[in-house]
RNA sequence: GGCCCGUUCGUCUAGGGGUUAGGACACCAGAUUUUCAUUCUGGUAACAGGGGUUCGAUUCCCCUACGGGCUACCA
């Protein structure tokens, strides 16, 4: 075998948000392409104009750059077999589609939808096993194999809206190697004489894919599985033009599935479940609803490019933490399961508490700011950092940090009042008053300091300190759980603690009352 | 309906003719944390069913069941 450049190409169609499981399809494409040192190519299919969204195409190529994984070329980056848009090399596949015909493998059809449909419906009615155009049934329908030459000319020169069919042979075992699967076999029996050219003048996926990939000179289809179906045809198509040679290998991906129930995941699971299952927020230019992205959610790039490399792949190691450079040194097409992959938020969150946990507090906190400034808290990266130091380990996305945060700026707005009236006793009104004195007295606002002078005050109030703990977290924070509320002090300050139990304090004189 | 693909703990998976069927997430328990979370330790939990082949099948073959995909002038 002649040794080819590695060349794979994600060809996704710009008809709104891309999924994750299109993500994880461009991430394999990715890691393939650079373990082999080739050219990962992102290819736009945008061959229906009906289905085409605005600002869809803009989307994948930023929600890839987010992620990190960068084609080498494409319509953006620009490359040596340009252009990288479908709808821009339209005159491209007419040729083909017409060599196809001269060559008696594919023929002018002229049916219409209504003829199709009726067709459909006599073959259900006659209980046959299938309903296909093909060998079977296209000597039955309007088309250039049983009309005369000069009838379809007449048609033709009318402009009368006709499409290409690929010409099937009626019994024929078209077999296949899938790099994942092994050997495919499906009989044209049981295969459609697809539309490769629409009556639009563009050409359908079946015709653009492989005329393309030819081209482009893909060595490897690296697809999901719903293509599997259609890849004899694609097979079929290579030989009619005459590349078989140069025919690249296919690897079907196996599907990404509802986390619940069945089907293949969808966007819409993830609005149900309330989880992300697109990588940024997505706007539908149409009827405005906004999809929500793992990049708003919080989500940092490598956790997602990890969790999503072991949905359906392992280095047959009990490695399952991978930075994406080992990603790619262990990376391998064989090593790609077959079954389809329930989707797992769970493990998806730890992936991200994980990777969360390996980023500095500077860091952390210079991502942050923006975003507390934007709550409308004027702030210091100096002080986020602190706050990230203490919330940080107990957070799995950056904005558990900023949810958590705020009693660091506000007095509580709110005390917990049911576990503050179970916990607190009449008499710690007194114990209370006195240990805020102890604070004023304080010149060392550390966390140390101030448990050891809680305590020894306490000690000698001879009240237990864990009586009295929860109170005082309630009185500083409004809640009942929180990372170490020495910490907490230490970070809000003397004075404003001080401030805090004093109207904490106030706010039960007021409940005792009642 | 037809065609194609698949099936190991709840989930993601390792393994592969003889294993105490391994790991991770989740879950449960204990320890740490005077709270909660984190962390640590331990635990529960799986080869879809039936036939073959074989001294021996979870592993190979067949059937069934179940799941998924495709069945458009959509990709």
């Amino acid at each position: 075998m002649s040794q080819r450049k590695t060349r794979v190409r994600f060809a996704p169609s710009p008809t709104g948000t891309l999924h994750i499981g299109g993500v994880r399809t461009a991430l394999y494409n990715y890691l393939f392409a650079h373990k082999n040192n080739g050219d990962f190519i992102i290819r736009i299919e945008d061959t229906d104009q009906q289905r085409f969204v605005e600002g869809a195409e803009n989307y994948i190529m930023e929600a890839l750059n987010w992620l990190g994984i960068n084609p080498t070329e494409s319509p953006v980056h620009g490359g040596p077999f340009g252009p990288y848009r479908q709808s821009e090399r339209k005159e491209i596949y007419q040729k083909y589609a017409q060599q196809l015909v001269d060559s008696g493998n594919a023929y002018y059809a002229f049916d219409t939808a209504a003829e199709l449909e009726e067709m459909r419906k006599r073959l259900v009615e006659a209980k046959s096993s299938n309903q296909q155009y093909n060998a079977a049934t296209r000597m039955e329908m309007r088309n250039s194999l049983t009309l005369n030459v000069e009838e379809v000319n007449q048609l033709l020169e009318a402009h009368k809206p006709y499409v290409i069919r690929i010409k099937l042979p009626e019994n024929e075992n078209v077999h296949f190697t899938d790099i994942i699967r092994g050997d495919i076999s499906v009989n044209t029996a049981n295969m459609d004489d697809k539309v490769l050219f629409k009556s639009d003048g563009m050409p359908t996926y079946h015709l653009a894919n492989v005329v393309d990939d030819y081209l482009m000179e893909i060595s490897h289809v690296i697809r999901g599985e719903e293509w599997l179906p259609s890849a004899p045809l694609h097979v079929l198509l290579y030989r009619y033009l005459g590349w078989e040679d140069k025919m690249p290998q296919f690897s079907h991906l196996p599907l990404i599935l509802k986390p619940d129930g069945n089907g293949k995941l969808s966007k819409r699971d993830g609005d149900r479940l309330g989880f992300p299952v697109v990588p940024l927020d997505w706007t539908d230019p149409a009827t405005g609803n906004i999809t929500n992205g793992y990049r708003e959610h919080g989500y940092l790039p490598k956790a997602v490019l990890n969790f999503l490399a072991l949905l359906g792949w392992n280095d047959g190691t009990e490695k399952e933490v991978f930075s994406l450079e080992e990603m790619i040194a262990s990376f391998s097409l064989e090593r790609i399961n077959k079954s389809g992959a329930k989707f797992d938020f769970e493990k998806a969150k730890w992936f991200n508490h994980h990777y969360l946990q390996l980023m500095s507090n500077d860091e952390l906190a210079a991502e942050l700011l923006p975003k507390f400034i934007a709550n409308g808290y004027s702030t210091t990266e100096e002080y986020i950092l602190k706050i990230v130091g203490l919330l940080k380990e107990r957070s799995n996305f950056t904005d558990d940090i900023l949810k958590q945060s705020t009693f660091f700026f506000d007095p509580p707005a709110a005390y917990d009042d049911a576990i503050l009236s179970k916990k607190w006793k009449p008499q710690f009104m007194e114990v209370f008053k006195g240990w805020k004195d102890t604070f004023t007295e304080m010149c060392d606002f550390t966390p140390s300091q101030i448990e050891v002078n809680s305590k020894m005050y306490l000690e000698n109030r001879e009240v237990g300190i864990g009586s009295v703990m929860q109170p005082f977290r309630i009185l500083i924070t409004g809640v009942s759980n929180g990372p170490s509320v020495f910490e907490i002090c230490s970070i809000l300050g003397q004075s404003e603690v001080i401030a805090r139990m004093e109207t904490g304090l106030n706010h039960i004189a007021k409940l005792e009352k009642v």
